[in-house]
DNA sequence: GGCCGACCTGTGAG
DNA sequence: ACTCACAGGTCGG
């Protein structure tokens, strides 16, 4: 079990900010106290394997990870983590744009958005409208249970991990079974959507989003069943390479009418319900304040109104290692 | 174009 | 104990 070593410090890259800030629901404590988790692998060649087990855990100055298959490992992380992203630079040029998040950066140095796999991406916010971490996070947890490979390599640190089910699973998975998950209303969009990515292409189709432009990626997301303009764009965001995409949910609307809206005129005494114009607008303006990377500048503000509402702490106990999660499900 | 309400359901504030 | 609104939305009327 070689353990490898990057020198990478804290400001540069943040293992708890980065897992634990709502981009990404997977990832578990183990009984050692790394963080692990079965990460597809995208578009792998047919034969080879579909996943690799990554365990990672970091001090002050170092990151130390293990990989299963360790054949392709660091590469992985480099890509996933986007380590080729310089982010002090990025922290010190959003300062520099708007002095308002210098609290969010101080507050969470070395928090990263991911660059993850489109298809598990995808099924994940879909399991987000209107639902609470716990809910996210369990109903995934159970998916992946009852409808995801084990990793082949069986019990690692006290933890049985598994795959993301593939779409071609969760096209034919049970709704009542996956209701029973928690996740109600939003299992029809989850099986819905399975069946029409696969008559789109598949997975093929899905991670070749990633070389459209921006409205192109996310319009065509948009055609998939209960995928509107915030989960497109988180897909767009976390997996398809769209730097400036803003997922607007209710916390960055509440932000920004808060902040940058309540000049007169300004959508601060628009409309009372929360419209597709609004939306947009709030788009437009966090990526006319913060440039290119300006959902990078939507995470920081996302994560630090949830610390600041005191969700945090709530947060963060739901990733304590668990043995119950470790079962397999029924 | 804007403005409802419905959609599942565990949790926590009152 | 027991409501009751709420939670990283979306869709149709």
């Amino acid at each position: 079990m070689l353990v490898h070593t990057l020198f990478y410090p804290l400001p540069e890259l943040h293992l708890e900010h980065t897992l634990i800030c709502g981009q990404a629901f997977r990832w578990k404590l183990d009984k050692e106290g790394w963080w692990s988790c079965l990460l597809p692998i995208t578009d792998a060649p047919s034969g080879a394997a579909r996943h690799r087990l990554v365990r990672i855990w970091q001090d002050r100055e170092q990151v130390y990870y293990q990989t299963f298959p360790q054949q392709g490992g660091l590469a992985h992380i480099r890509d996933y983590f986007r380590l080729d992203v310089d982010l002090p630079s990025l922290a010190s040029d959003f300062h520099a744009r708007d002095p308002h998040l210098a609290d969010a950066l101080h507050a969470f140095p070395g928090l990263r958005v991911l660059r993850q796999d489109p298809e598990e991406c995808l099924f994940s916010f879909l399991c987000t409208p209107a639902a609470p971490l716990y809910r996210i996070r369990g109903g995934i947890a159970a998916l992946c249970r009852a409808y995801g490979d084990p990793a082949p390599q069986g019990e690692v640190a006290g933890v049985l991990h598994h795959g993301f089910p593939p779409a071609h699973r969760l096209a034919e998975a049970s709704l009542p079974q996956m209701q029973k998950f928690g996740l109600g209303f939003r299992a029809k969009n989850i099986r819905e959507t399975a069946r029409q990515v696969l008559a789109n292409g598949g997975a093929v189709w899905l991670s070749g989003l990633r070389s459209l432009p921006y409205p192109d990626a996310k319009a065509a997301l948009m055609t998939l069943p209960g995928v509107g303009d915030k989960i497109a764009d988180c897909v767009c965001l976390f997996s398809l390479d769209k730097d400036d995409a803003i997922p607007v949910d209710t916390h960055i609307r509440q932000i920004a009418q808060r902040r940058y809206l309540t000049s007169p005129g300004g959508l601060g005494q628009g409309p009372k319900t929360f419209t597709r114009k609004a939306y947009i607008q709030i788009g437009d303006l966090l990526r006319e304040r913060f440039g290119p990377m300006a959902g990078w500048a939507q995470q920081y503000l996302f994560y630090h109104d949830l610390y600041e509402k005191g969700a945090w702490g709530s947060y963060t106990a739901l990733y304590k290692y668990d043995a119950e999660a470790v079962r397999p499900l029924q």
